[in-house]
DNA sequence: GGGCAATAGTTTAACATTAAATGAATACAT
DNA sequence: ATGTATTCATTTAATGTTAAACTATTGCCC
């Protein structure tokens, strides 16, 4: 059956919290996709849908580097936003390597009226902690974050 | 450029908590995954070896739920874990819809040898944190968890 | 200014992931 | 006991995801 491993003490408390950090965000984040499912849209295109919304028009690789993906899943998820109206891709005239990528008049529509549903969402769910907890949590994964690259 | 949105202070706060979060998450994942690629193992693989390792066999939907993945994602990823021969299907006798999944001897050795290393980048990671702070954000975690559903 | 390194984006191959449809085996209700 | 509903696994189609190879463009350097 269940074959036991011998970790040590800070080891074991370490998996321990991990676990309970990666169902957390899973819970969370599982909850705040459900409304997509209504307009057809993948997590994917939302995040990208989302970025722009509130950053503006960007390229490609920003949009990589905020959404910590790779620029061949940028390519594919932009795609298949333009495919469907929601963004246009436009080549920068200065240096023509990069390509901005904007949200189309329908694609602005749609993410802002999504947008608050989904903030609605997260805030529903983190308050089952009070504003000092959701603070105190945020500084405890600013910390487990910093912990440089990657 | 940015599109303002007008959110409540308690929407403002629980985007910027589960942003935290989110990093926080990806950020230790990312790093735990780090050395699977000498062995050329996916996270998924790793994670269906990992949950055999400790739990022993486990029928394809006990994985699909201990995972939070779909039953036809396991039908694929043990579809290559079984070509590399690092895990067996076997079909139970007494209700032949079960199909037992448990690791072969290679299977095993491997997990066994590279899972102290993933608990060792864990353990490092999450001590950037006291344990005091680990068990505080363990908590924290788990109350968002709880939520239920999903 | 011609060659070379660096950067942006695309493509390809392999694997992951989901939802939905299907097939196979079992449970259950009347 | 027979028909119906459940459950488990697979398949399919669509999208996502990565790493690696590739193209195009620009920057740099001698």
């Amino acid at each position: 059956m269940s074959t036991s491993y011998q970790g040590s003490e800070e080891e074991i408390r370490a998996l321990d919290t991990y676990i309970k950090l990666m169902r957390a965000t899973g819970s969370v984040t599982y909850r705040a996709h459900t409304h997509l499912v209504d307009v057809k849209l993948t997590p994917s295109q939302f995040g990208v849908l989302e970025a722009l919304f509130h950053l503006g028009p960007l390229v490609q690789r920003d949009l990589a580097n905020k959404l910590l993906v790779t620029g061949g899943n940028i390519t594919m998820v932009v795609d298949n936003l333009e495919k469907r109206g929601l963004v246009l891709r436009k080549r920068d005239s200065d240096d023509r390597r990069f390509i901005n990528v904007h949200l189309t008049e329908m694609g602005n529509e749609l993410i802002g009226r999504l947008f608050p549903v989904h903030a609605d969402i997260i805030k529903r769910e983190l308050q089952v902690l009070t504003a000092d907890e959701q603070d105190l949590l945020g500084d405890l994964c600013k910390k487990l974050g910093l912990n440089e690259t990657g």
